[in-house]
DNA sequence: CGGTCAATTGAATAGAGTCAAGCGTAGTGG
DNA sequence: CCACTACGCTTGACTCTATTCAATTGACCG
């Protein structure tokens, strides 16, 4: 019932927003075909826009295509905490899909591209494509990893390390994303932004930020990021190793629901 | 109350285990059968023992039927963080599906009842029966969105918020789960587990929790909680309210796609 | 009855927050 | 082209929350 169609970013497309379903397990081009039918009305949203506000009913998922974006609470008081960066490739509004209303916002960090995903998407990927919504279910089980990993820095690690382990992750994730480890890329966030995605003031990120600057671990200018010592910058955030699985038990490709337990 | 250790096979099986799934759509008799035919092997484990180690293979799920277990992220210098606790009807070890190594280790915080699901029974739900692997996504979703909150309040609250945040979600989770409302239920944490929980030390636990109840919000002794004053504890978690969803979009009863719907 | 573990309290310290001011750069409009 | 403005970055001084270390008490167990 998917017929494939083209949109306007099919080659970003092919490379950023397969890649994360790809590096767990491979697609036919079925079922990227089923993928491509499930998104629609590419929207474009400047710095500071919110994608989906916290009391919007979640009857839209979002295809992050291009720019950076992050899933948000805000407090009354005008202080946020950024629960998690949204690079090219994700699908925004997953943990929304729980709850009656969302308990965050996804705002743009930079200006961004979207898709709209009707929630009931959802649905039809699990009723037509078993081997896809297994997929879907891995990607958000890594993020789900990744909210457990940071969660655990919050609590115990200092702001030296948690900063860190936001470069690292991100160097680590735009590796994959635009496929050059040179570990120099750009980085549309402010330390404000910085701040609230590791917990700490706007002030306190900055004397952090001079501190790692000082170690001669990093290089920020302009927007810019390098990383100068891999290596350091490691030991730093105290971080295991991060290995995706290829899982072995996923339904293989062309499984229709009912294939296994029909009778 | 405390539960008496009885054999956990049936009764408590279905008051338990399914309500966690029924309460975002309702199973017919053949899902039931098949999320029966996924678990085995009863084991049991004392206080303190690892239910999945952190170096261990992700090679079994566990459903916990009995007693309490944390996913716990240790570090080098004996530390750790707690980053959710799982009771009764909760599957372990979701995320660690996404990693060749599991970041976290699961261990029991009090006696426990696990059952044994080894990985493929993941694959087999999702091939078997969409609606079950969609209700499952979306316990994980719920999850995530806990987690979510949790990381919010690490970074922004203080530590009398999130020792409150902390009562006031246990408090309805133990609702659900045993339905009673009454706000007291055995705790069988020690405050070093507390503070793990919500990032502070165990001196400080302490004194939080001595402020909490000269407050006159909770009492807390011999293992035992009472949350006394229910209003007060909002108040002081200051967090927004938590709404399941039911959505209308997961496909219908039955393993075949298209097949009819209904409650 | 000592031995271990949990809870409790006190004192000194450090990490991070807030407030406040100054600086740099980019953008806007006369 | 310059002045004016806005925003983000940088720094210093003060405050306070939470940490670490240390010692004491209480509870349970063999």
């Amino acid at each position: 019932m998917a017929a494939p169609h083209d949109n306007p970013h099919s080659a970003r497309y092919e490379r950023r927003v397969l890649a994360r379903l790809t590096s767990f397990a491979s697609l036919d081009e079925q079922e990227k075909a089923v993928l491509a039918s499930l998104a629609h009305s590419p929207r474009q949203l400047q710095r500071g826009e919110r994608i989906r506000a916290q009391d919007d009913a979640p009857t839209y998922l979002h295809l992050l295509v291009d720019g950076w974006a992050a899933s948000a609470v805000g407090l009354p008081d005008g202080s946020r905490q950024l629960n998690a960066l949204c690079l090219p490739g994700d699908v925004l509004g997953l943990p929304s899909l729980a709850l009656a209303e969302p308990i965050d916002e996804i705002v743009a960090l930079s200006t961004v591209v979207v898709l709209e995903m009707p929630v009931d998407s959802i649905g039809r990927l699990f009723a037509e494509s078993p081997r896809l919504a297994a997929l879907l279910f891995l990607v958000s089980q890594e993020e789900r990893a990744l909210a457990m990993e940071r969660l655990a820095q919050m609590g115990q690690a200092s702001a030296r390390a948690r900063l860190a382990a936001l470069f690292l992750r991100l160097a680590e994730r735009m590796a994959q994303l635009e496929d050059d480890t040179s570990g120099r890329f750009a980085l549309p966030l402010t330390q404000r932004d910085m701040g609230d995605l590791i917990g700490v003031s706007a002030v306190h990120l900055n004397a952090t930020l001079k501190w790692l600057r000082g170690e001669g671990v990093i290089k920020l200018k302009n927007r810019e990021l390098e990383i100068l010592d891999f290596e350091l910058l490691r030991e730093i955030a105290d971080l295991p190793s991060w290995r995706r699985a290829r899982p072995a038990w996923l339904p293989p490709h062309g499984t229709k629901p009912g294939a296994g337990a029909g009778d």
